[in-house]
DNA sequence: GCGCGCATTTGATTTTGATCAAAGCGAAGC
DNA sequence: GCTTCGCTTTGATCAAAATCAAATGCGCGC
């Protein structure tokens, strides 16, 4: 049995709309694996050998500069398509940020497999597309936006992707989520260093425009106030 | 006849390797299209209407907050694609730096184009794929690099593009290049001010690094401190 | 050739966020 | 329950780049 039949991005990832036997020879080339937070799946600069469909889990993309500065250039959430298909190399590292399971190919596998599926390549253009239009937003975001605008839209964006809005209809609706990310890792993902941002939270908590019930949960509390700030 | 046929990108384009009948039907849908110095093309926010080929000219992609701070997301030179196929909203804008020769195609009709053939849209996923490289190793610069280490980033990537080094074989070779972007854009691109920008390239003058033989020009002298600079 | 207007450079000062340093806190193990 | 370690917060100071302001000079039209 296909474990695709199984899979929970099975209609979300780039496989979706595959039909059975496209999905059951895509299975045969590919693997699950489990990744621990923290271990690396993909290094900057190295040959490009696998790339992945993230089935569980947030992995962060990374470039870090020689003296080692890092900055975060995209996060991976589940059904997100991670590597670098058609490239000799990979220009980012891949990092699990917390426990996950990825559905990994050898690239050549991959792309030979893709270029004779013009569905598929199609699914995964649609998702380079918008993953663009994404990292450009957030070029806006390094390139001009002060700290407090930075954090504002950061929480924001998580907000929108992880948090449970209560049901009722209320004008400011609270949303409660636990962040996929350390101090240091939002620092990476802002371009700011850790104290900066751990100012930044602590005065959107004394403002009363969120609330802090452990080092990674936040609460939105006034999420108006918050959209004002982004810049 | 096809103006295709006579087109000076059509090697490098995403239409190269379209055979004769697919060119015709490419061509009979786009039109060609000077634009002059300064002119929009695309509207960030608004709907994605058309796509196009560089031709000739260099343009830049922007995207800008409500009280005018401005940063650019991308630089278009020929051949290159612009536009954004296969969805709603084009999320930058698109403004001619020089003046330029664009191939337009009508949005929708392009993506109905594409999608019957997948060699086409093969293409576009490469060089999307390139872009977004390019674009995550801009976020490294813009989040974690120093004002000379961007200037020199910059500096250096203008040089591999426009500068035509000397044919002997030297240890450090001079290049001279002309700038497509004032210091403003300069600005714009790295996410400096055009003082800091400006104080930069001064710098770099004083200590022999590069010549400034006009407003728009730039000799680098010494290619080595440049590279040692980049960070 | 001359003056005009605008982009650029230069200078003084301020601000933001980085850096350096120390204290606080919470979760895991003993 | 207590200790420990690492993450986070807080505080003091510094530095880089922004801002504010003025001068310069280049390219253009007359």
């Amino acid at each position: 049995m296909s474990s695709c039949e199984t899979c929970v991005v099975r209609n979300r990832a780039i496989c979706a709309g595959l039909d059975n036997r496209e999905l059951l020879a895509l299975n045969a080339m590919g693997r699950r694996r489990s990744v621990t937070a923290g271990e690396s799946l993909i290094w900057e600069d190295d040959d490009s050998l696998l790339v992945a469909n993230v089935i569980e889990g947030v992995l962060k993309l990374t470039t870090s500069t020689e003296d080692g500065r890092e900055q975060i250039v995209g996060v991976a959430y589940p059904s997100d398509f991670i590597g670098r298909p058609f490239g000799q190399t990979s220009r980012s590292s891949v990092v699990a940020l917390t426990d996950a399971k990825v559905c990994v190919f050898a690239r050549n596998d991959f792309d030979r497999y893709a270029r004779e599926h013009p569905e598929l390549e199609h699914k995964l253009l649609e998702r380079t597309l918008a993953e663009l239009d994404r990292t450009r937003s957030w070029m806006m975001l390094l390139g001009r936006k002060t700290a407090s605008e930075r954090i504002a839209t950061f929480l924001l964006e998580m907000a929108d992707r992880f948090g449970e809005t209560g049901c009722a209809p209320v004008l400011s609706p609270a949303s409660r989520f636990a962040l996929p990310f350390s101090r240091q890792q939002i620092a990476d993902l802002l371009g700011l260093t850790i104290e900066t941002v751990s100012r930044q939270f602590t005065r959107l908590k004394q403002d009363g425009v969120i609330g802090l019930p452990s080092r990674r949960e936040v609460e939105v509390l006034d999420r108006r106030a918050l959209e004002a700030l982004t810049g």
